[in-house]
DNA sequence: CTCCAGGGATCAG
DNA sequence: CTGATCCATGGA
């Protein structure tokens, strides 16, 4: 059982805004699979408690990188609170979302199967490939699938996963993955223009998903990714116009500088629960 | 039945 | 370079 003070942290407002795929909640708590690690998060007092049911035991140091923990949160929050009246609503209203540094093939691969796709098919897509391909870890859970896996499995057999024409996708970027030697330090030791342009090379990955990547896995905190919720709430709240996803991104990173991802994923939070720009039947 | 989902690949111009 | 079209799948 690892035990981490914080006492800015929601369980919701982190697991269910869509940067994530494998957490679900049970009674107060939410379980999850993070790098070959089944656990179960809650909420004791202000303490977040993390208490491991199969596979890999973590400590502190781990956990406290993985939910990006660190000290600056809440004056970033205050930052951007500031920013403007929009902002100032959604962080007063979904206080404790944190950003998650999630593995990067697997946050490559999720978000490639993102395209196009809705959240809860997203997620069912995972637990498919993951009962599939990945290593199982006790208490009915598996790992999410290595790359090497992926790179040698059947487009076909994916395909039964319900990732439909992503499978392709899937099985060349696991294939190209292996064959760069890719890993995150590459990436975090490129400006962010680098990073994501060696990622729009790999296949099923665009200027959205490339964003997606960067951001999720905690590479380039300042990655502005912009999806039809973005693109809606933006248009609404910044423009009063329809406009272009790539000058919304480019607008959001110079607007919100280094933070425009967490502002990116309060905004995103904020426009799926309301429903924002949803014609109502 | 149609429309939509954390878009990308491909092709036309 | 920008813009239109097609793409599997399942739920609403």
């Amino acid at each position: 059982m690892v035990i981490l003070s914080e006492v800015e942290f929601d369980l919701f407002n982190t697991f269910e805004n869509g940067q994530c795929f494998r957490w679900y909640p049970l009674d107060d708590a939410y379980r999850g699979v993070v790098r070959g690690s089944f656990v179960e998060i809650s909420k004791k007092n202000k303490a977040i408690a993390i208490n491991t049911l199969a596979g890999n035991e973590y400590d502190e140091v781990f956990w406290h990188k993985y939910l990006t923990l660190e000290g600056d949160y809440q004056s970033i929050c205050a930052k951007l609170v500031h920013k403007d009246e929009h902002l100032r609503k959604a962080i007063n209203q979904y206080k404790g979302l944190h950003l998650l540094r999630q593995e990067l093939s697997e946050t490559l691969i999720s978000f490639v199967i993102s395209a196009n796709n809705n959240v809860g098919r997203i997620k069912k897509i995972i637990r498919n490939l993951s009962e599939m391909y990945g290593e199982y870890l006790g208490e009915g859970e598996y790992a999410f699938p290595t790359m090497e896996a992926l790179a040698g499995a059947s487009v076909d057999k994916i395909r039964s996963c319900g990732a439909g024409y992503r499978s392709e996708y899937i099985v060349k970027c696991a294939g190209k993955y292996l064959n760069d030697n890719m890993n995150s330090s590459i990436l975090n030791n490129a400006t962010y223009q680098e990073a994501k342009n060696i990622l729009l090379q790999y296949s099923g990955v665009g200027p959205k998903v490339a964003d997606c990547v960067l951001l999720f896995s905690g590479i380039k905190t300042e990655s502005f990714p912009t999806d039809v919720w973005i693109k809606r709430i933006m248009e609404i709240l910044y423009f009063e116009e329809s406009v272009n996803p790539a000058r919304v991104s480019e607008f959001a990173m110079e607007y919100f500088g280094k933070d425009a991802g967490l502002a990116q994923q309060f905004l995103f939070h904020y426009a799926r629960l309301n429903k924002i720009g949803v014609s109502p039947k």
